[in-house]
Formats: C-alpha cells, structure tokens, sequence
DNA sequence: TGCCAGGCCGGGT
DNA sequence: ACCCGGCATGGC
C-alpha cells in the first residue's frame, strides 16, 4: 500500500484546506514565489505590501523599473538585489515570449512552460513548480525543504536525496490532480512549521508520528 | 544573541 | 555529478 495517499489524507484530516497560495493574482504569485526563496513568508508579505502601495505590481511596471529602485521595494524579503535581477529576468521572459500576459501562458502546456521557466537565470525546480501549480493551475507537485524535512523524518526517503527523485515519489503514488497538489504542498508546509522545525521539532505531537510504523512497516 | 526561513547560482573539485 | 560560499532581512 502506498503512504503518501495515506499521509495526505491524515494532513487533511488534521489540518484542513489551506487555500493557497495567499496572493490575489497569478502575477503576485509569481512574485511571490521568487521572494519567498529561502526566506520567511511574513518577509515577503511586507515587500509585496511595497509593491502594491507603489502601483508597481504589474508585469509592465516591473519590466520598465530599474533594478536599483525595484531592489530598494523589495527589501524586507532579503537577498533584494539578486531577487530584484530575477524578478527582472522573468519580466523580460514574459513580456519577450508572452506580451505580459499571464493568461496567455496558461494555454501552453506544462512540460513546455516548466522548460522555459527552468531556463530562466533565478528559477529552479521548486519555484518553477510552484508557479506552474499556484499560478498556472498545472499539476506540478513542489517539493520544498518541509517537504524532504517531514518525509525523511518519517523514514520514507533520504534527505539528501535529489529534487527529482522526492518529486517523482509523489508522482508515482497520486493521481495528478491541480487542486489535491495545491493542498498537500501547502499541508506540507503547514505541518512542517508547527511540528518538524529545525531547531524545535515536536516530533511526538506531529500527527504523522505513527504513520511509518501503523502503515508501511 | 545567534539561528533560521516555502532556493538558486557560479565556481571549484 | 556533487559540493560549497554567497546572497540579507526580520522574528524569536
């Protein structure tokens, strides 16, 4: 029997829908995901706050702005300048491929889109993942640090393994559905932060602390 | 106070 | 194909 059914379900049980991704548009989405590389979320929630009160959240905006003046907006999200480049990067990739317009990528498919967005300087396999499922509405199943945190914890696959090899144990075992991956990465997250935190897990509380042994052997 | 947070790149083995 | 230093702010 495979387990990664059984956890999402005991997640879900647990913690109930998460209604991600926090963001009112697939551009903000995106934006999102960019900031939020190796950074707290509450960080990247007062840089967006920043662009929204500088009417600078639009593609075109974004593309005309100097790095310099986008990098100074961004700030509370950290690593600004590098996040300010890639922000650009993208900007230049969607209005060069897509007119910036997002609705226009969303009629391409997800093997091609993933392709372009790997190709861009700042995006890698979690953040292009992460805007073909919460942007895009692509499933594309993120695999994230909570992600490998809680499943290695739990004896179901090394850390230290690749991002490809988490990604297709999932595919592997659940039917590629936008709306159930939506959930169980964010479920993820959600149990990752309340029970699998590096310096303070609170392993014995964690509602996945029987799964291993009460489902897998 | 020091450690950590929803990674990724570039240069070196 | 890995491995590692760098990137930077805000919260606890």
């Amino acid at each position: 029997m495979h387990i990664l059914p059984k956890i999402y379900h005991r997640l879900y049980q647990t913690f109930g829908p998460q209604n991600w991704w926090p963001g009112d548009s697939p551009f903000e989405v995106i934006v999102g995901a960019v900031l939020t590389q190796n950074t707290s979320w509450s960080n990247v929630e007062k840089a967006i706050e920043n662009l929204k009160n500088h009417k600078a959240l639009s593609a075109h905006i974004l593309h005309e702005m100097p790095a310099e003046k986008l990098a100074d907006l961004i700030r509370p999200a950290g690593y600004f300048n590098i996040k300010a480049a890639r922000l650009k990067y993208f900007m230049d990739f969607l209005m060069n491929s897509y007119s910036g317009n997002i609705e226009k990528m969303k009629k391409n498919d997800m093997k091609s889109l993933r392709e372009q967005l790997l190709q861009i300087n700042g995006i890698g396999p979690e953040t292009a993942d992460s805007i073909l499922l919460y942007a895009l509405e692509k499933p594309a199943f993120v695999i994230d640090a909570y992600t490998k945190r809680v499943l290695s914890e739990h004896g179901i696959m090394d850390y230290d393994k690749s991002y490809d090899e988490f990604q297709e144990l999932f595919l592997s075992q659940l039917k590629r559905d936008v709306k159930m991956f939506n959930e169980y990465h964010a479920l993820f997250v959600k149990v990752g932060k309340s029970y699998c935190k590096r310096r303070k897990p609170l392993c014995d509380e964690c509602p996945l602390n029987d799964i291993r042994t009460k489902h897998n052997g």
